[in-house]
DNA sequence: TTGAAAGCGCTAACAT
DNA sequence: ATGTTAGCGCTTTCAA
C-alpha cells in the first residue's frame, strides 16, 4: 500500500459537503446551493429534496472554519466588554444580542479587553464585526444607529438616567446630588454629562456631584454625605450603580440618617443587593434586551428597526 | 485583459505568507518553518533572518482561519459562562485563564449558554477546548487535573468554603447555618456539600441549611431570619454569596438584631456591595486566577503544575 | 538546505 | 438544471 498523505492529526473523519453530494448524487456545488437557499439557481424541488434528505441522514453540519476561510470572514460578532462582573443591563443586553444574531445565523463570542481592541482574537477568528461595549455606551460610531431615538429623543444609558432623575422630580425633589465611585471610570464623563442633561431638561437646580470612596474606608464615605446632608440642599441622590447607592445608605445608616426623609436614594441597574437590603433600595431596573438585539443588527449591517418598548423602569422600594 | 477570478468580497488584500516568501526570496515553506519555529528543520540562520525581517517589514500576521481549516482546530478555547453577572472570582478566573492562553498563543473566548454546549459557537470557531463552568466547579472530568490539591487536601471552592466556615470556628462558632438563594442553581447542592465537609473536618455541629428567598419579600426573610435566631442554636451564618450575606444582614436590620453579636455573617466572594454597606461585611476574597490559569493549561493538555499561593483568604470587616 | 505541491471544507464563477 | 474547478491561507510531506 502506498504511503499516503495523512490528515495533520489522526482527526475524526467528519461529514463533508462532498459526501453529501455523493449520497445525493448531485455534486458539492447543488449541495452549497441547496443548502444555502442561493438565490437565482434553478435546481428542482426534487433534487433539493434529495440533497437536503442526504444532509441530515448523515448528520452534515457546515464547517464554519472552512467557510469563513472562504468567505473572509466567519459568522461571528465579537463583544468586548471591559470586566465579567456585569449588572442586569449588561445581561439583557448580551441574551438579546445573542438571540438576534442566533436568528441571523450568527453567534456572539465575548472577550474582556481593558481597552483597545482584542487583537488576538480577531486574528484567530475573523469575526464579521467586533463591537467594544464603551464605544457603543459612550459617543462613536455605533453610538447613532444602535441607539435610535426612544421617546422622539433619547435612548440607552441617556435615557435611564431620565428615568432615574424623572422619579425624583416625581418625588418633589429639585435639589439633587449624582454620586459616582470615585475610581477611575471610562464612561464616568458621560455618565454626569447624561445627569446634567436630564436635570436640566426636568428643570431642576445644578446636580452636585460627589465622587465617593468605594474602598474599606467608611469614614470617608460618612463624612461626605454628612456634608451633602448637612451643608447643602440636596434631597435626594441618584447613584451610578446600586453598590454606590448601598454605600451611600451605609454611611446614612452610620449617622442615623433615615431614607427617604433625610435623604431620597434612587440606584441603578437593579442589582440582587439593593432587593434585599434593609432598606430596600429603589433603582432603575433596565432591560438592555431590545439594545442588544439592536446592536446585533447593526453590526450585520442591518436596520435596526424601530423601538418596541420602553428599555428602563423603576423599581419603587424604601428609599425614595 | 481577461477576465478573471474575483475574490468572493471587494476583500482588503492581505498580507500572506506568500508575499513574505517573495520579499524573501524563499518559499511559502520556508518562511512557514521560521514562522513557527518547526522542529526538525536545518535552516540558516541568515535565512532566517531575512524571512523575519521581511515579516515584520510587510506587516505579516498569520491569518488565524486558515490555520485552523488547516489544522483541523483554531487557537481558542471556548469558556461557556451562565452568565454575565458574575462576581471577583469569576472575573479573576477569567482574567487568569486568558492571561494563561495568551502565554500559549492561544486566546480565550466566552459564550453563555445556560445548559448544554454552545454548538453553534462549535461548529463556527472549532475550538480547541470547550469548558462549561458549571463542570468545571462540580465533579467532572475537569476537576480533578484543574483543581489538583491545595494544602494538600482540597481546592476550588471546596476550599474557599473550608476558608470560610473555619473563620466562624476560630471565633467561636460550633452551631452554624449556610444560607443560599431559594431558586434554582446549578451547583446549590455541591455547595452545601462543600459546607457539610467543612463542618464535619472543623468538628462542628450539624449545618442547619437555609434557603433564603431572595425576592421582593422581604417578610419571608425576616421570618425566616427570626426563626433561626430564636428557634435554634446557630449562632453564625455562612452564606453562598454577599448578596445572600445582605439579605440576612437586611432581615436582622428589620428584627433590631446585631452583627455579630446576635448572629455573625460571613459572605464569600467579596463584592463591592458588601464592603461599603453597614455593619460592613466580612466575606471570603476569592483569587481565582491561579484556577483560570491551571483551567488553561488542562484545556491545551499541559501539565497544571503546582499551586503557589492560597486562593482565598477572609476579609474581616463588621460581622463576624 | 530548501522548494513544490497537496489538501483542510467551502463557495461561486463559469462551463455544459 | 447541474457539474467542474479555482482558490481562500496555511502546514507539512516528500523530493531535490
Amino acid at each position: 500500500m502506498p504511503p499516503t498523505l495523512r490528515p495533520p492529526a489522526a482527526r475524526p473523519r467528519r461529514v463533508t459537503i462532498r459526501d453529501v453530494a455523493t449520497a445525493a448524487s448531485v455534486s458539492t456545488a447543488t449541495v452549497s446551493y441547496v443548502l444555502n437557499d442561493t438565490p437565482g439557481q434553478t435546481i428542482t424541488e426534487a433534487t433539493r429534496r434529495r440533497v437536503r434528505e442526504a444532509a441530515v441522514a448523515l448528520g452534515y453540519s457546515p464547517h464554519g472554519v472552512a467557510r469563513a476561510l472562504r468567505e473572509g470572514q466567519s459568522r461571528i460578532v465579537l463583544l468586548a466588554v471591559p470586566s465579567m462582573r456585569g449588572g442586569r443591563g449588561l445581561e439583557s443586553f448580551v441574551a438579546g444580542m445573542s438571540a438576534e444574531l442566533r436568528t441571523l445565523d450568527h453567534s456572539l463570542l465575548v472577550t474582556t479587553s481593558e481597552d483597545g481592541l482584542p487583537r488576538e482574537a480577531i486574528q484567530a477568528i475573523a469575526p464579521r464585526a467586533t463591537l467594544r461595549l464603551a464605544d457603543f455606551l459612550a459617543e462613536s460610531a455605533w453610538r447613532g444607529p444602535v441607539l435610535g431615538a426612544f421617546d422622539g429623543r433619547l435612548a440607552g444609558l441617556e435615557f435611564h438616567t431620565l428615568t432615574q432623575l424623572r422619579h425624583l422630580a416625581e418625588r418633589g425633589h429639585r435639589d439633587i446630588a449624582f454620586a459616582l465611585p470615585d475610581h477611575p471610570d471610562p464612561i464616568a464623563d458621560q455618565r454626569v454629562a447624561h445627569v446634567e442633561g436630564a436635570a436640566t431638561s426636568l428643570g431642576l437646580g445644578p446636580v452636585r456631584v460627589l465622587r465617593l470612596e468605594m474602598g474599606e474606608d467608611a469614614h470617608a464615605r460618612r463624612a461626605a454625605v454628612r456634608e451633602l446632608a448637612e451643608a447643602t440642599p440636596v434631597t435626594a441622590v441618584a447613584t451610578y450603580s446600586d453598590d454606590v447607592a448601598l454605600g451611600v445608605l451605609g454611611a446614612m445608616a452610620a449617622l442615623r440618617l433615615r431614607a427617604p426623609d433625610d435623604l431620597a436614594v434612587i440606584g441603578f441597574d437593579d442589582g440582587e443587593a439593593g432587593r434585599v437590603s434593609q432598606p430596600a433600595l429603589t433603582t432603575v431596573r433596565i432591560d438592555a434586551g431590545g439594545f442588544g438585539r439592536r446592536a446585533a443588527r447593526v453590526a450585520l449591517g442591518l436596520d435596526p428597526g424601530e423601538w418596541v418598548e420602553s428599555p428602563s423602569e423603576v423599581i419603587v422600594r424604601a428609599t425614595t
